[in-house]
DNA sequence: AGTACAATCCTTGTATACAAAGTACATAGG
DNA sequence: CCTATGTACTTTGTATACAAGGATTGTACT
């Protein structure tokens, strides 16, 4: 079996973060699949460095969830079943709705205006078809109003819990038949922090959520990725 | 400056993840204080093992915010200062009112027994005024309520929020006046659990938080550690 | 006396060497 | 033919060596 990830030389990081990204990335694309081991040597053998970056990424990778170490028997991606991607949605359920309730408070003018032009980005978007473009215009929008609540934590926070589902993405995305779902729910979202309403954009956040996982449930469902 | 922490031998897990236990309850309770250096060498030396575990528990200490990265002069502590209690606050109310919502749902009867009786003794520790058991038995109460909603990742979640304000947990508690209030509000989370109230049971969390974060904002403001 | 420059030391970043443990395979015995 | 044991190999865990960058201190010159 054989990786077509590699280094990015350009960064001027050191190569522990360097892997680190290369290695987060590999796995959140799929491009490492669960259940992989990750041994040390030939990592290091095809990034071209020595196992101590290896090491000290893989400690990262470990914390962040995204592997799982065996003693005396290395790292492997962590097997991703229903009920992590479930606890991982019901945490985000009531996160998404708290940076609703505070982007209600704290956004101001030039936020607004950007949600505003996120959101008929992502209307835009799912005209076109695009599954990718439909992606990032939905990542677009959900940005501003992580980042409207100013809260660094919540904003870390939901950035990781958001990667823990990446592979899953474009799956509900592909699904057409939900497109005006999520652009009616994103309207709502906008509509309430721009009013400031702060239980509805808290519910409408939730329902997307819900949406999402009904939606990526049901991908599983049909697809079980999951070998053990 | 002499530090006293040393490491616990008897643990039989790899001395990177002895390293990053005993770094990080020296910096939760304050032995490292935020600001200070973590140098390698001299960590390595006083705990008896070499670089490579130090720098693979610094990678996750790193990953976890409690120590802070500055290129090619290597850790220091993570600064507290009050906004960033205040995020994490403001998220720990969230995710405590969502534990709150989920345990009223999915609490057994064992858990049921187990949540009466760390109430009962969390009143009785009050009563002796001990603050090391009134904080033990607080934190024994919560982490039922924790453990009941079964959510693994919400549970890590949360263990590493706490952790954030280990620092200040005795500070709070020693205000005696704010003991029949804890009391107080522990039965009111505990009696809407009961109840499976799960309105009830989200108010009373996010209550509880609330007067935490006011005595711990005073604590703050009448001793400001925060040198920078 | 103050400033600028240089040399040295300290520390991190990276690589490699060595030890221990676990696994797999092969061989021998029942 | 199946099982059990031993040996060799693979891989992790830990230590150490080496290189490079930054900071600090001392010295010389203005």
């Amino acid at each position: 079996m054989d990786h077509e990830f590699t280094v990015n030389m350009n960064e001027f990081l050191p190569l522990r973060d360097v892997v680190f990204n290369t290695l987060r990335r590999a796995i959140l694309t799929g491009e490492l699949k669960p259940g992989e081991r990750l041994m040390e040597i030939h990592l290091a053998n095809r990034l071209g460095v020595s196992r101590t970056p290896i090491r000290e990424a893989i400690r990262k990778l470990e914390l962040e969830g995204l592997v799982t170490m065996i003693p005396r028997r290395g790292a492997e991606v962590a097997q991703i079943t229903e009920k992590s991607l479930q606890d991982v949605l019901e945490v985000r359920r009531a996160l998404d709705a708290l940076c609703a309730e505070l982007a209600c408070d704290r956004i101001n003018a030039e936020g607004k205006a950007a949600l505003k032009k996120a959101c008929d980005s992502f209307e835009e978007a799912t005209k076109t078809g695009e599954v990718v473009e439909i992606a990032a215009a939905d990542v677009a929008l959900h940005d501003i109003i992580v980042q409207a609540t100013g809260n660094q934590r919540l904003i870390q926070l939901i950035n990781n819990l958001s990667e823990q589902m990446y592979r899953y993405r474009f799956e509900y995305i592909k699904d057409e038949s939900g497109h005006e779902n999520l652009v009616s729910e994103h309207r709502m979202i906008y509509e309430s922090i721009m009013k400031g309403d702060k239980e509805a954009a808290a519910a409408a956040a939730r329902l997307h959520i819900d949406n999402q996982e009904k939606s990526i449930i049901r991908q599983i469902r049909i697809d079980p990725k999951r070998k053990r």
